[in-house]
DNA sequence: CACTAATTCCCACTTTTTCCCACATTGATA
DNA sequence: TATCAATGTGGGAAAAAGTGGGAATTAGTG
């Protein structure tokens, strides 16, 4: 399980470094293949260990192509969907179309989310981060029940 | 179970000690592995032994990332988890984005709360005592089942 | 086939982190 | 009140990780 946040560097050849920390895990997981695809929720891109993206391109698999909103949801994460390998340095690169679309500048915040990572320019992750945390204290948040199942 | 506050202090290299009186019972619970994430109701950090945040951990993977209000959970809780480690002489590391979202200074209180603890700056967890405290005593409480079935 | 561009690998420098030792402070005991 | 023990605090030094860039290899193009 992935957690914790990162600030990371996008260096000139257009690579992160992946901390140290994560390594061992993720090559266990994958031996450092990986797949990096856009977020459809945010500005950000979603970085997955291989095993992990071949059992959602499974679900994808099952939406109809003839339902425009599935087919949609195919074409952003399946066509954006890139292969990436972990280099002997433990470096990955992001392709073009990838940090085109989410803005991506030099100073980037990697966010373990469980399975996946969460990749996202240091400023939105901090925008989001307080205005998340101002939504939840207001109280604008509504408490399903498997919220209310959370106690921490 | 843990209990009680003490006054500690953050140091120069954002250490914080660990009172010597919970570390026998830390080691035997998480040989001294812990996981340090935000609060999102207070401004404070809530600090648990690993195998209790695996856990909150299992029920957030629960949580549909489709579902915006249920990501946000997610991101805050999870993107803000990180794993400190008490080293050789009882301390932990309490890294740059935790304190800055709480606003930590020089002097903290390391609050027990039965399976975790909660780490306030001195000065907001006066405030929040007294705060609370009036709030209770001025009958704002509603009094719940549970809350009924309490008598101390 | 030659030339250019892109990618990968690797080395070296810088910064950060971790470990460890020593001093200060507190509290207990004689 | 002096002394000892135990805990807390600070900081130096070693190790590790992050960062940048050169050079070699591969791929793409005219």
């Amino acid at each position: 399980m992935y957690r914790g946040t990162s600030a990371i560097t996008l260096d000139s050849k257009n690579r992160i470094t992946i901390p140290t920390r994560y390594r061992e895990e993720l090559f266990a997981d994958c031996q450092g293949k990986m797949v990096c695809t856009l977020d459809i929720q945010h500005p950000c891109l979603l970085l997955y260990p291989l095993p992990e993206w071949e059992e959602i391109e499974l679900k994808l698999c099952g939406l109809s192509s003839m339902n425009p909103q599935e087919r949609l949801l195919q074409q952003v994460l399946l066509g954006n969907a890139s292969d990436c390998e972990i280099d002997k340095s433990g470096r990955l690169l992001i392709n073009g179309p990838l940090r085109q679309h989410t803005g991506l500048e030099k100073n980037l915040m990697l966010v373990g989310q469980l399975r996946k990572f969460e990749i996202w320019s240091e400023s939105a992750w901090q925008t989001q981060m307080q205005q998340g945390i101002a939504k939840i204290q207001s109280g604008e948040i509504e408490l399903t029940d498997r919220l209310l199942d959370l106690s921490l």
